[in-house]
DNA sequence: AGCGTGGCTTGACTCAATCCAAAACGAGAT
DNA sequence: ATCTCGTTTTGGATTGAGTCAAGCCACGCT
C-alpha cells in the first residue's frame, strides 16, 4: 500500500490537515509498512537519516491522523501504543510470548456477541490472544526436552 | 468470593509461598472485589488505613502470585496492568469509550479460530473492544442532539 | 542464641506519553 | 512577493507505570 506525494497531500488537504513535512513523513512511514509500529519506532524511522522532527511532534502528528481517520490507533498488549495506515476494519490476533501481531481478515462477530451476551452492535473489533506459530512450536519442544516452559512472556 | 483467613494462608502454602501480612491483605483485597485493579488501585487499598506495604512490594506480590496461579494479570488496553483473582478462564470485553471490563463466560474459541484461519490450539482468550451498554446509549443520544460524539477514550 | 534465606523497603532509574511556552511555519488575503 | 494569523512544531520538564539494587528484617532451623 504505497501512494504518491499528490495523493497524501489530497487526502491531508481532504480533512482539513495542513500538509506538513513531518505530517507527511510519518503518513507515509506507515503507508509503505506493513507492521505495527509505535510512536517511538515511527520518531526512529522519520528520523534515521537527519534528525528533525521531535517526539512531541510524532505523538501529535499521529493523533491528528488518528482523528481524521488516516490512521488507526492498535492498543494491545500492555507495551507501548501502535499504529498502522490499515484502516479497513479488522481484527487482531497477538502473540502472548514474544508479542507478535497479525491482522486478521475481518469477519463479522455476530456469532461470538451473540455467544458472549452482548449487544450485537457494540462490537467494533475482536482481539485473539495466544501463541504463534513459532512460539507454539518452541514451547513444545522446549515440553518435550523437560525445559522450563515459559520464559517470560514480552 | 471471599476466603477465610485459613483459607487463604493454605492457599500459600500449598503453592510454597510464604504467608506474609503484605501478601495476605493483596490477595484478600483482589478476592474481596470482582473487579479489575491496577497495581497502583491495590496499593492505594491495602494502605488506605496504614501505609505499610511499599510499592515495589505490590508488584513483586502480584508477580508471585501471579506465578502461582492465585491471580491473573490482564493486559487489555494502553493503560495499566490489571489483576483479578477470577483465575477460571473467562473472556473480557473492553469498553474502547469508558475503560470498563467486563467478564465474558468461557466458551471455546473453536468457531473464531476457524473463522480467523488459526490453530485452534493456539487462542488462549479473547478479548472483545466495543463500547459498554451505558456508552452507546450515551452516544446516540449525543449524535441526535449533533454535539460532538466522541470527548476520547479513556 | 546464631544463621541463612526469602521477603520487604527505599530510592534511583527507565520508558512511554503528555504538557507547556516560545518559536517557526503554511496558506489564504493583499 | 509579502503579510498576517492561526496552526504546528519544538525541546525540556513532568507524570505515571514499572523495574532494579542494596540493605534491612524476620521467620524457621539447628
Amino acid at each position: 500500500m504505497t501512494a504518491t506525494r499528490a495523493e497524501i497531500s489530497a487526502s491531508f488537504r481532504d480533512r482539513g490537515l495542513r500538509c506538513t513535512s513531518q505530517r507527511y513523513a510519518i503518513l507515509q512511514c506507515l503507508l509503505k509498512r506493513p507492521c505495527h509500529p509505535t510512536a517511538e519506532e515511527i520518531h526512529g524511522v522519520v528520523n534515521r537519516h537527519d534528525p528533525r522532527v521531535s517526539r512531541a511532534t510524532v505523538y501529535n502528528s499521529l493523533h491528528a491522523l488518528v482523528q481524521s481517520g488516516l490512521v488507526r490507533e492498535v492498543k494491545l498488549g500492555a507495551d507501548a501504543t501502535r499504529f498502522e495506515a490499515h484502516i479497513e476494519s479488522h481484527h487482531h490476533f497477538v502473540c502472548d510470548h514474544c508479542g507478535a501481531i497479525e491482522d486478521i481478515a475481518w469477519f463479522e462477530p455476530g456469532e461470538i456477541t451473540r455467544r458472549a451476551g452482548l449487544n450485537p452492535r457494540s462490537i467494533r473489533a475482536i482481539v485473539l490472544q495466544g501463541l504463534c506459530e513459532p512460539c507454539l512450536a518452541r514451547q513444545k519442544s522446549l515440553r518435550s526436552n523437560n525445559c522450563l516452559p515459559n520464559p517470560n512472556a514480552r
